[in-house]
DNA sequence: AAGTGGTCTAGACCACGTC
DNA sequence: ACGTGGTCTAGACCACTTT
């Protein structure tokens, strides 16, 4: 583990077990820097990731305020999988796989999912449920030279812990768009919803290397569907 | 300007001017701090806030990759204010002042809008259209202690240019929260829509030094929404 | 083996806020 | 005047990819 990771995970801890509490100061960067033995520069940054996660802000002059945390405890923003999230927030949710398929990419699915034209990629269509009742339709395109095996267990389970704790994948950015959608007949039956509307979120998910590897549409119930996020003003850099 | 800053700048332009084009490697971290005259950190804290932004991707041991820039044409994230978004997209607008008031803070609104209760706080209700069709109703409240002076003429031009240029507030960092939700009749006459949906966007915005200065409620036409984002995976850091 | 980016160090000076 | 964070430098060594 890098020396800053370690420092970063250590001051969030300790920010939220409330040893560090909301309107307070960090100790300085001097002080940090001696009490974990390392250069102002590695203090530095972790700091910096403390700042971009929007828990600590930095005021020149000043010190580094702790900020609160409460409307952040939902973290759809950054990339985060529907298991993960499930899971931290301890959700009862099931996940129903309705077709698992290879498929090869037609020009216009290419144009949408932005794989090459004639390239072969997974096909795999599930709903999400909570407490019983469907809350999600995820339409997902896998790779399938990256991604060679895949069955109806692993996607039933979370396929990111397979893709990168089997796969050893480096799963790292992706390109996000939200709009809301009109709901055709076999949406409004999945989702046993009358709704005429959907949230609809397209992402193009690439690996470290710049590959992609997927192509994912989310529809969420309307009424389920909440997105919470930290931003920072980006001046006219 | 830092010199970090030009950097970015000058890189970002040859980016977007495709002097560095999508696929393509910059040159690397050695001969751009040879081409511009600086230290190494230098260079890579431009590269640092260029990979934010999702225009590169460093891989180790390769080279800074340029990205494409399709998806992201749209910033409605990382606070960009109605203004300057239709102003850099060319798009015909129009602001109505609704209703400009300075209003007392109610317990349930203090909740609601993270302002002390009983302090002064400015209202501000505008509809924004595009092609003579109103599209967003926003709600403002801004703290009276921060903008004494407020007026239906500033109200109608861009409320951030004048809280950032004449009165030199330094805007820092919003918490955001998106969610969809039943439109009532008043919307849906300042809509002139019948749709029962809206997209509604709250944001609490704070200065650099942690104070709060803005509550918002943004109401958005169901299909004139559109969210576009750039997201890197944050392991579990 | 050579070249790339990633981490870390030690030190200097500046800009800002508080006292 | 002092203490804080902000910027910049020069150099070292490591991890990874390519040749």
């Amino acid at each position: 583990m890098k020396k800053y990771q370690e420092i970063f995970n250590d001051i969030k801890d300790k920010i939220l077990s409330d040893y560090y509490s909301a309107g307070t100061s960090l100790p300085t960067e001097k002080d940090l820097q001696e009490l974990y033995g390392v250069s102002r520069d590695t203090v530095r940054k972790a700091l910096a990731i403390l700042t971009e996660r929007g828990m600590i802000q930095k005021v020149q002059g000043r010190g580094s305020l702790v900020l609160k945390q409460e409307l952040l405890n939902f973290p759809v923003s950054g990339l985060t999988s529907y298991q993960e999230l499930t899971q931290s927030l301890q959700l009862q949710s099931q996940t129903n796989v309705v077709e698992l398929d290879v498929v090869s990419v037609s020009t216009s699915l290419s144009k949408l999912t932005g794989f090459e034209a004639y390239s072969k990629v997974w096909k795999i269509v599930r709903t999400r449920s909570i407490d019983g009742k469907v809350s999600v339709i995820d339409t997902d395109y896998l790779a399938h030279d990256l991604v060679p095996h895949m069955t109806r267990e692993i996607a039933s389970q979370s396929i990111y812990d397979y893709l990168e704790n089997k796969l050893g994948l480096d799963i790292s950015f992706a390109q996000k768009e939200i709009t809301i959608e009109p709901t055709n007949r076999e949406e409004k039956a999945l989702l046993q919803s009358q709704d005429d509307y959907l949230v609809l979120i397209k992402s193009r998910v690439f690996l470290g290397d710049t590959r992609q590897f997927q192509y994912t549409e989310s529809k969420h119930k309307i009424d389920k569907f909440r997105f919470v996020d930290f931003a920072r003003r980006k001046h006219s850099l």
